[in-house]
RNA sequence: GGAGAGGUGGCCGAGUGGUUGAAGGCGCACGCUUGGAAAGCGUGUGUACCAGCAAUGGUACCGCAGGUUCGAAUCCUGUUCUCUCCGCCA
């Protein structure tokens, strides 16, 4: 959500932005309704004052029955209540129709109406050649006995996959090899000098979070919406998370950090389960989307200045760990259709698929600002006392179907062997192919 | 699932329907003291919204939502969460 005040005063730039992020606001309505609620708070303000005054007399006056007090009280009581209520209805709308207005661009976000006005920022690492047709990873992992998607939709439906064998073990040797890399302050250090950031170098801590969210808290992160797209736990007020993200930055709700403890970084395990309402027919071979994925997913609390600093941070480490594990890609600048409703910022990184000749996606870095702290109450105190909103970063670290399809693909030998890129090898017991 | 206990400020912990935004303690900040520190002493120390240049003032908040009352942290109802015991269970 965004401050109340900026929208105020800054009216046309905000609905300027809200048009260029596709998202359609009815700002005036929104301002309109600004207006009478501090109306009505402030007259429900001036009743409730004069309650308290007639109680007090009442108190001074040792309790005693005065009637005229009493019927002036009763009559408070419905006014107050009357307006209460009127109140309650113009917060209602107002509520609704402002949260929908999408935070706020950075500036060197292009503009742009889809997301195929994405900027490419950089290519980085050599296709591999190959001397035959490379195959997709569906085709490698079935002859390998890799993946079970029949017994899986006999179990589950579409979208649901058992995942077996080696490719269980390189799972979890990128999970060791990933949670290793950013609990590590000598390589967070190579990772920011590298990148030529000047950044406090805290280490990662490691989480593994909840995978069910309350609805309050998922609505606050901003992250509820398209419900059609969560899933909902039957009789009970949470659903699945879609990502570490979301119970990982509505970790501290509610909480006031002290200066020293920023930046708060964590990485975070979790399986992720979306819907995937609307992409009927789409990516309907292997693991590419699935309504169930395990990803790692970093997530950090900062101060407003070092906001931008941590994202930019955030990306290079995603640069790093497809780098480190051979695998050719790309950076896009999101533009602002495509950054997300919370967003002043996003990055994706599309890693090369030869099975696809294409790059597809396997990493988004998400900078929100002060959005997201400002419903969930997350904030900080400066040095001076004073109180500010912290700004919440999150990225990828490596969704797991997503990265081991390209490690497949990328891997892959005409027999179907697959290379084990070589930073993975110590959690492979060594092994060189998979 | 059954039974019971309890949610008060950064933390612990008082609280008889009105002098309680909230005792007391801890913590923290500043000052005094000291060669320096500790101890001791003193002062201060919640959040949000509204008005105001500011000082300040108003309102709300004692898990949450209702209700009773001139007046609710306190009484009533519902609800939620935590803890303990039993049951079940990895």
């Amino acid at each position: 959500m965004l401050d109340i005040r900026y929208v105020r005063e800054n009216a046309d730039r905000v609905k300027e932005f809200s048009k260029q992020k596709n998202y359609q606001v009815d700002v005036d309505r929104v301002l309109e309704l600004d207006e009478s609620r501090r109306e009505l708070q402030q007259k429900a303000d001036e009743l409730r004052t004069e309650r308290n005054s007639i109680a007090e007399a009442m108190k001074q006056a040792g309790g005693n029955p005065d009637q005229a007090s009493i019927e002036r009280g009763r009559v408070l009581k419905t006014d107050i209540s009357e307006v209460e209520e009127r109140l309650r209805v113009v917060d209602e709308e107002f509520f609704t129709l402002f949260k929908k207005i999408p935070n706020i661009p950075a500036d060197d976000v292009p503009v742009g109406a889809t997301e195929d006005e994405n900027v490419l920022s950089k290519t980085v690492g050599d296709k591999p050649q190959f001397g035959f047709a490379p195959r997709n990873h569906y085709e490698i992992a079935d002859q390998r006995g890799w993946i079970d998607k029949e017994r899986a939709s006999k179990v589950a439906g579409a979208r649901f996959a058992y995942i077996k064998g080696d490719l269980v073990k390189l799972q979890f040797a990128i999970i060791q090899f990933v949670m290793n890399t950013l609990s590590d302050e000598a390589k967070l250090k190579e990772i920011a000098d590298g990148a030529g950031l000047d950044v406090d170098l805290k280490p990662f801590t490691p989480i593994l979070p909840p995978l069910m969210i309350r609805t309050d808290l998922y609505d606050a992160m901003d992250r509820l919406e398209p419900r059609d797209d969560r899933y909902k736990i039957e009789d009970e007020d949470l659903w699945l998370q879609g990502s570490a993200e979301h119970v990982l930055g509505s970790m501290h709700a509610d909480e006031i950090f002290d200066a020293k403890q920023l930046p708060l970084r964590y990485v975070g395990y979790a399986t992720s389960f979306r819907r995937e309402a609307g992409t009927y027919g789409k990516d309907m071979e292997g693991i590419l989307r699935m309504h169930q994925f395990d990803k790692l997913e970093m997530e950090s609390f900062t101060t407003g200045e070092d906001g931008l600093k941590e994202h930019l941070l955030f990306v290079a480490i995603q640069e790093h760990l497809v780098r480190t594990l051979g695998l050719p890609y790309q950076v896009l600048q999101k533009c602002t259709a495509d950054i997300g409703k919370p967003n002043a910022r996003g990055i994706d990184i599309e890693t090369w698929l030869p099975g696809q000749d294409k790059y597809r996606e396997t990493h988004t870095a998400d900078y929100m600002t002060d959005y997201q702290a400002r419903r969930l109450k997350t904030r900080v105190r400066r040095e001076s006392g004073e109180l500010e909103l912290v700004h919440t970063n999150d990225a990828t670290a490596f969704a797991l179907g997503r990265i081991m399809i390209a490690i497949i693909e990328n891997g892959q030998d005409e027999a179907g062997n697959v290379t084990v890129p070589e930073a993975l090898r110590p959690y492979l017991g060594g092994r060189e192919t998979l």
